[in-house]
DNA sequence: CAGCAATCTGGACTTTGTCTAATATTCGGA
DNA sequence: TCCGAATATTAGACAAAGTCCAGATTGCTG
C-alpha cells in the first residue's frame, strides 16, 4: 500500500467522506508520514508551498476524520492534541522532554483486573500512555 | 486525617514548600475535596467570598505542588489539565460526555507485556485512562 | 528599623481551538 | 453539459487556558 493522493481519495470515500482537494492533502500528510501530528503541524505541512488550506478547514477536517474513524486522537500533551493515522489497537510512549510520541504495539500488552464499569456505561477506549524521560 | 488549614501547613512544610496563605488555601481546596480539579475550578473555589488569589498565583502554585510531588497532573481533556491530590498509584475513569473524572484503584490492575524501554530512558509514569460513554 | 529574598499581583500576551457569515465548490439530475 | 441544492472552504473575529513580566508585598534577619 502506498499513499498516493489517488489512494487517499479512495480511502476517504470508503469512510464515507467526500474527497475534496483539501481533505486529500490533509489525509496525505498524515498517512504518508504515518506519524502523530498536531493540527498545527498538519497545517504547516499542507501549506508549505503557498498557503492553500485555512486553519478552519484543517480543524474541521481533522474533526471529521476523527468522527469517521479515519484517525485517532491522542491526548498526552496539555497544550495540544495529536492525531494518529494508526487506528489499530495500540498504546503510546511519550518522551516528556522532547514531546516525541511513538506507538507501542498492543499485541503483547495485557491489562487485567479493571473493575466493572458503572451501570449504563460503555467503554469508548482505553488509553495507555507510558511517560518516559531521558536519564540525565 | 482531616484537612484543616493547620494540617495543610504541615503538609506543605513536609514537602519543602513554604506555607503561605494562598498556598494553604489552594491545598485546602484540593485536599478537603479529594477531587480532581482544574486550575479554573481551584481559582473559583479559592475566590468564593471576595477575590483573594490571582490567576498567576494559582497557576504558579499548582505547578509548584506538581514539582514537589504533592499533586499529580491528569491529562484527559484536550482543553484543560486536572490536578489530582491522590498521588498513590491509580488509574482514571473518564466520562467523555460529562467530563467527570474518577479514580480506579491500581491495586488489582495489572499491566503486562510492555516492551523494554529505549536505552537511556526511565519511566516517569504510566497513565491508564478508561474512556466511557453513557449508553444512549 | 533597614535590607533582602521570596512571593504575589494585574494585566498584557500567546497559543490552541471555535464560530460565523459570506463565498466557492461539488454532485446529482435533467 | 448546465443548474440548483447541498456541502465545503475561507478570513478573521472570538474564546479559553495558560504564561510572562515588572512592580508591589510580605516576612525574615541582623
Amino acid at each position: 500500500m502506498d499513499y498516493t493522493r489517488d489512494n487517499m481519495a479512495g480511502l476517504l470515500r470508503s469512510h464515507d467522506i467526500n474527497p475534496t482537494h483539501q481533505r486529500i492533502e490533509i489525509a496525505h500528510a498524515l498517512f504518508s508520514r504515518q506519524e502523530h501530528l498536531s493540527a498545527d503541524q498538519v497545517m504547516a505541512i499542507v501549506n508549505t508551498r503557498h498557503s492553500e488550506t485555512s486553519k478552519a478547514t484543517v480543524y474541521n477536517t481533522l474533526k471529521l476524520f476523527l468522527e469517521k474513524g479515519l484517525v485517532r486522537e491522542v491526548i498526552v500533551d496539555p497544550s495540544k492534541v495529536f492525531f494518529d493515522p494508526n487506528t489499530s489497537p495500540h498504546h503510546h510512549l511519550y518522551e516528556v522532554d522532547s514531546g516525541k510520541l511513538s506507538d507501542i504495539d498492543a499485541e503483547h500488552v495485557e491489562i487485567s483486573g479493571l473493575p466493572p464499569l458503572p451501570a449504563g456505561m460503555v467503554t469508548e477506549g482505553i488509553d495507555l500512555i507510558v511517560r518516559v524521560r531521558r536519564t540525565s
